[in-house]
DNA sequence: GTGAAAGCGCTAACAT
DNA sequence: ATGTTAGCGCTTTCAC
């Protein structure tokens, strides 16, 4: 059913039924109700495509994920996040189409996008420390929003993003404070933003502390559990091996974990671990306390997460390009989650100390 | 820059710019490099609405994501799965629109999908036993391919899925054959397909041995480390503990594997943990063997997975889309994909046996 | 309060 | 081999 047919069939032009529909104040409220009712019996809804093509506008935004030969794995939070931002966009009546873009022809691709016009804005993932494509997007001058930064752009932009810089800083500093004085970093990739951030509070709380900063306690990689396991046991084999290990995320701290028993040592004892992870649903589910089976005076702290699920973060980044789209004059808005610690376990102090 | 500017800036009419764009013959070799190069040159990508507008497709395909209240976790593969289907869709000129459904309105909102005419097919993703969507999709004659099964759906419908059934009777076996008798299951929610067939197949395999199946063997939760803890912790408390558990997630396994460590028992001589899980490129990156450090002993099988990579899922899912529309008779293609073992750990006979 | 008509940017049937 | 024209389904001026 198309507009033309349900008008046909209502005795109207296609005129009053298109303004009816759409709250136009000029119409009776008699014709209103008619039409709304007809259309809600015929399940009309107006072709998206005849619609955009109208009004200039494709009420669709694009979300765009890069994909680098070098970082096989998508990020799993990746559909927690768009989860969120698909609940504002069905609440405004804006689609979501996604693009994959392969690393390499990055430039040629976001000139497509904006060229097709089938976006009102763009939601950016995954940004790199000098990523070109911010300075792009100013240049083609579709409204965006990057979910992260990117650090070595120098152009103001729209982002949103965990402080990660700080949970890292303040991460370490915990172990510090139990007297750890070798202390390890587990890190994702680092010419990813994010982890170069992550990198930046480690080294900081370390040298805030006058401690030696070693390049071999110190580990970048895809966050998956062999790399994990790898890094921590490449570490233990030192010499001198840390009694403390911060990871970037779940993954790399389960590898890590196995690692340490593997090596018949004793986490929280021996050595203790101490992770970051983006999205803690995977074990607490609404509860502060991870396991609460663990054995007694084992619940020290030893996640940072962000206080707001990731979910909810998608919804903020959504929230954020529509107002722009509205406004697309106004100043870049920015803004920065503050991480938070999670009682939790296998972190001790340090057992030279 | 759009057609009739193109075509003004090179003398031509629209038809004839058109049509050297498009590949049709009637053009002559040198008009056709002459637009090729102007297009090139100027950046130009014709207006996709406006293109879907006149050739009547929109040249997009919908993946519809159901979002359950109960089910607040979208599955960390989701972005992996989407990746391939991507690359698909990149390679045949489509673009991809992401919709989240919450249960509940599910009619309305395939109805609206249908009605907006924004896609040309769709890809259902997470059906349930007895998915209304698949009757319903099939009424709207909208062309779709189903990522699973839905169980209790007669009618003939395309469908890709991973033989869950065999990969965990085949799991069960292995610890059947290891002489356990008390063997639990930890599985995700039941009113999920996927994990339906997952019990099915444990039972067959329980029962096929002559194995009393006890209900507080099994649980069925959301595939979190927290319920897989949860649910270990549960079963080792009873008067008569399994002396293995097959679980359906990594993220469950990890958590029983705690639960083994919490209890002071060994893993892989008290207790037994196999596991299921959709990717292991968390562990494996491409190596058959997750974590080469283990002890000496300990490599035995626990895990069976999908022998093809989510993302190769994803792509052959696009493929039998594509070919479905493109030959709209067909007859309904489907897939079984079948599910292999790794070598790993924590997985030993029986103690009493 | 309602309708006629133009136009969004493109493709395709129909000339030439 | 190229151009003219109609039309995809909608919104939006303009006229009544």
């Amino acid at each position: 059913m198309n507009l033309k047919q349900l008008s046909d069939h209502l005795g109207l032009s296609q005129t009053t039924v298109s303004r009816a529909l759409n709250g136009y104040p000029e119409v009776s409220e008699r014709t209103r109700e008619r039409v709304q009712n007809a259309a809600e019996k015929h399940g009309y809804s107006p072709n998206a495509r005849a619609r955009g093509l109208a009004m200039g506008r494709a009420q669709a935004i694009g979300h765009v994920l890069p994909l680098s030969a070098q970082h096989e794995m998508v990020n799993p939070v990746f559909g927690d996040f768009i989860a969120g931002a698909g609940e504002v966009y069905a609440g405004a009546n804006y689609d979501l189409h996604l693009t994959l873009v392969p690393d390499g022809d990055e430039e040629a691709a976001y000139h497509k996008i904006a060229a097709k016009r089938s976006v009102d804005g763009i939601i950016v993932h995954g940004p790199r420390m000098q990523d070109p494509r911010i300075d792009l997007l100013g240049t083609l001058g579709l409204p965006f929003v990057v979910h992260g930064r990117a650090s070595d752009v120098v152009a103001p932009y729209a982002w949103l993003d965990v402080d990660n810089t700080r949970a890292f800083f303040r991460a370490a500093q915990f172990l510090i404070d139990l007297r750890h004085r070798r202390i390890g970093l587990i890190n994702g990739l680092e010419f990813m933003d994010f982890a170069h951030r992550r990198r930046l509070g480690y080294l900081r709380a370390l040298e805030g502390a006058g401690l030696q900063v070693d390049p071999a306690l110190m580990s970048s990689a895809e966050m998956t559990e062999i790399n994990g396991h790898h890094a921590m046991r490449r570490m233990l084999a030192l010499p001198s091996p840390p009694t403390a290990v911060l990871t970037a995320s779940i993954m790399l701290a389960i590898g890590a974990r196995r690692a340490v028993e593997d090596a018949g040592l004793t986490l929280g004892r021996d050595v203790s671990i101490i992770t970051h992870d983006d999205d803690l649903s995977y074990l607490r589910n609404g509860q502060d306390v991870p396991l609460d089976g663990a054995p007694a005076g084992q619940n020290v702290p030893i996640f940072t997460a962000t206080r707001s699920s990731v979910r909810d973060a998608g919804r903020r980044v959504a929230e954020m390009l529509l107002a722009r789209i509205a406004q697309p004059g106004a100043a870049p808005e920015t803004k920065l989650l503050e991480a938070e610690l999670i009682l939790g376990r296998s972190t001790g102090p340090c057992p030279h100390a």
